[in-house]
Formats: C-alpha cells, sequence, structure tokens
DNA sequence: CCAGCGTATGTCACATCTGACATGAAGGCA
DNA sequence: TGCCTTCATGTCAGATGTGACATACGCTGG
C-alpha cells in the first residue's frame, strides 16, 4: 500500500495498520478493506490510463466527480458494487475484475 | 447455468437469455448478474460443503434464513457486498472470492 | 498574483439494501 | 396422514449507499 493511499483511507476513517489487521479491525473486516483499495486502485488506474479527468469518468457512470473521487479514495460510503459496475464500465471483463481483487495492493501488467 | 439456477434467477425478475444477453440486457448488466450468479453458487457450495443450514449460515452472517436463501438466489435485493462479506466470513480468502468472480458458471476444483 | 483545471471532502434528499418476520412448498419419516 | 426440517418468497421499517451540489486544496501557465 502506498502512502498516498494509506493517507487516504486513515482519512476517509478507516483504520489502517500494516497491509492487514490492527487495533479493532477483525480479518474480515480487514479483507473487505484491502479488497476495496485493489478495486479503488483499478478504477484510478483505467481512468488514467484513458486519460479521463474524474469528471468525465462520472459522466461515463452517470454520476458525479466527486462520487468518482469518493470511489478512487475507497471511501467508507463506496459499494464493491459501485466499484464493480465502473469498471464495468470501462470494458473490463469480470475475470479482469477478478484480478484486480485477487491482487495484493500495487502493480499490475496489462 | 444449470435448470435449477436459471428458474431461480428468472422468478428473481431478472431478464435472462444464454449464459449473456438477449432482450434489454446490456453487456455490463449481464457481466454483473453472472457475476452474482457466480458469488451465489460459490456461497451454496461453501455452506453445503461445511453441512450448514440456511439458517445456521444465517445466524453466522448475523442474518436471516431468508436473506441467505436471497442470496444463493441471486436475489435483485441482495448486494455484491453482502456476498463478498458472507465469503469472507466463511473464511475464504480474497483470492478465493476473485476465482469465485472469474469463474464463469458451475464447476469448481478446491 | 491569480485564474483555471483537476481533485478532495462535507452534506443531504432520495434510492436501494438489509434483517426480521410470516408464510408457503417440497421432501422425509413414522 | 400428520409432523418436522429445510429452503423459497413477499413485505416492511430502519440502515446504508448514491448523485448532486458547494466548497476547498494544490498545481500550472500567464
Amino acid at each position: 500500500m502506498d502512502k498516498r493511499t494509506r493517507k487516504r483511507l486513515e482519512s476517509a476513517g478507516w483504520k489502517v495498520g500494516g497491509t492487514s489487521e490492527f487495533l479493532g479491525l477483525t480479518d474480515e473486516e480487514a479483507a473487505i478493506v484491502e479488497l476495496k483499495v485493489g478495486l479503488a486502485n483499478a478504477v484510478r488506474e483505467q481512468r488514467s490510463r484513458r486519460s479521463m479527468t474524474q469528471e468525465q469518468l462520472g459522466q461515463l457512470l452517470g454520476s458525479s466527480q466527486s462520487r468518482v473521487a469518493k470511489i478512487e479514495a475507497a471511501d467508507r460510503s463506496v459499494s464493491i458494487d459501485l466499484m464493480v459496475r465502473s469498471l464495468l464500465r470501462m470494458g473490463l471483463s469480470r475475470k479482469d475484475v477478478a484480478s484486480y481483487i485477487a491482487a495484493p495492493g500495487r502493480k499490475r501488467a496489462a
């Protein structure tokens, strides 16, 4: 998890320690946070890859710039559903989404 | 997609054709349905593997028998979040969940 | 210095999801 | 046949997620 990501998460209210659990964060909660971070990074990366602004992506998703920002920040108020729908709308396949979910944190090939 | 699954989906209000799209179902919607069916099957399979009743699983999830039934039926009223949380609560890893999402429909090894 | 662009954050009315309950249907068994 | 277990489906009040808006922050070019 890079510094920037961690900062975003913490300020969003998540309690993050190491890459996994810490005080008051069960294994399951930790797994969900990690999973969401993976998807959040995926969205940011895919958008970036298309040279789109958050505003443009928001439009593509039928949503707003602010919500895209929250998605990419893995904000508490964002569901996995929304993240997945975003990726699919950007043309990714179910398998692509799965690979992002399985991914540890950063880095990715295709 | 087996017959039983298709029946459950259709009665749940989804419009399903082939394994993918049909009338009035965009590619994205189709992908979401398939993804949810994969997770629904995963929950049913994992529960079955543990010889638990829906009632017992409901308790483990802090929920009810009826909601478990809806989860396994990939009901409209069930979010991907809930399905994922269920699988994690049953002890699966992020990677396990990912593999179920990537899976076409039925069959699985481990 | 200060516009302007892209992004981040807080808030809120409205939409969707969720647990719980009631009830029904299918199968097993005495 | 009646009873019991397990799963399916409808409903609803309360919880959570969502789009939109306002506003703030950092950066870059003028």
